[in-house]
DNA sequence: TAACAGTGATTCGAGTTCGAAGCAACTGTT
DNA sequence: AACAGTTGCTTCGAACTCGAATCACTGTTA
């Protein structure tokens, strides 16, 4: 087996390494900002910011954590800390015992607002300083399809695989 | 203060969460494939796959460290780890007593074949499914300024500021 | 050549992350 | 009603990450 694939393309190689350097690079400097404005670690931004996005600033822990791609155990974790820091508030829903509802705090709405515009301005900045408004456009409309062609796709990893087979019986 | 910033678009936004978003569900989903095939974390794969990139397959900690975005305390631990596996070697530069070079082993080259089929099936499978040519040509060229830009683009946080001013003499 | 800042890397402690295992509540069955 | 299976969350241990402090070498300046 030596060199029997095609292997990507130079442009696609480009994309990706560009995805991953960018959204590397950004997270970087956006969590510099978060860490001196107000002492969150960027999924702690995620967190808070996905809260204030819901409607009524509400989310069960599996859709939070789903929201923004990051494990369960990880999730309790922080859901801790930010309600230690009063930012956020748990509370077992009334209809199933077992679900958690985490809601922002007026506080954690305040520290939100607080750290936005500077949040805002590292993305004008650094993301969108050299792009043009049909770069962007281009951006969102490819990066959108992307997004919604991963969340539809299990993925078709051995170990979802195996998960499966052990509810269906096989075992080779 | 209440709303007096424009704020970013609604087309901003959704580029930029697209790109979180893909990043993060690209990367898990990589991890995944890596962690079965040869037991790597994604940054281990990033380590090897740049020294496989480089020239002689071999670099100097900080250059391998900035070219993944990454910290240099966390570097020096994974590369021990990697040579402890026997991935790559590390050696100190006889010009300069103080820099060590890193270097992929046989071994390490290896693992990076036996890993990158299965990196690329992913890759086509989760993030060129739906792509046409034109948009990986977008995307590459959009990702590549922007990198570029952020590349040349030095913090403006208050840390740089401190740091800055440290060798200046400005305090306030 | 002795002080000095600058640079490359490591060590250390504290905080964070994940997956596996566990617990509790819900949802079918039968 | 009792059972197995599923789902939602937490706990636990081990691995990972980072920044600050540190060590060692290099270059410069007096």
């Amino acid at each position: 087996m030596g060199s029997s694939q095609p292997g990507p393309s130079a442009v696609q190689l480009a994309a990706y390494f560009g995805l991953i350097e960018v959204s590397s690079l950004l997270r970087h400097a956006v969590e510099q900002q978060l860490k001196e404005a107000a002492d969150l670690s960027y999924v702690q931004f995620q967190l808070l910011a996905t809260l204030g996005d819901a409607p009524d600033g509400s989310l069960r822990m599996t859709d939070l954590a789903d929201g923004v791609v990051y494990s369960r155990s990880g999730l309790t974790y922080q859901a801790q800390v930010l309600e230690k820091r009063g930012l956020l508030a748990r509370s077992t829903s009334p209809e199933d015992e077992r679900s958690v509802a985490v809601t922002l705090t007026a506080e954690g709405r305040e520290v939100l607002g607080r750290v936005f515009p500077g949040h805002i301005a590292i993305l004008q900045d650094l993301l969108f300083a050299r792009l043009s408004a049909g770069d962007v456009d281009a951006l969102a409309d490819i990066l959108g399809r992307v997004r919604d062609h991963m969340r539809h796709t299990p993925p078709r990893s051995a170990a979802a695989r195996r998960r499966r087979a052990a509810t269906e019986g096989d075992a080779a």
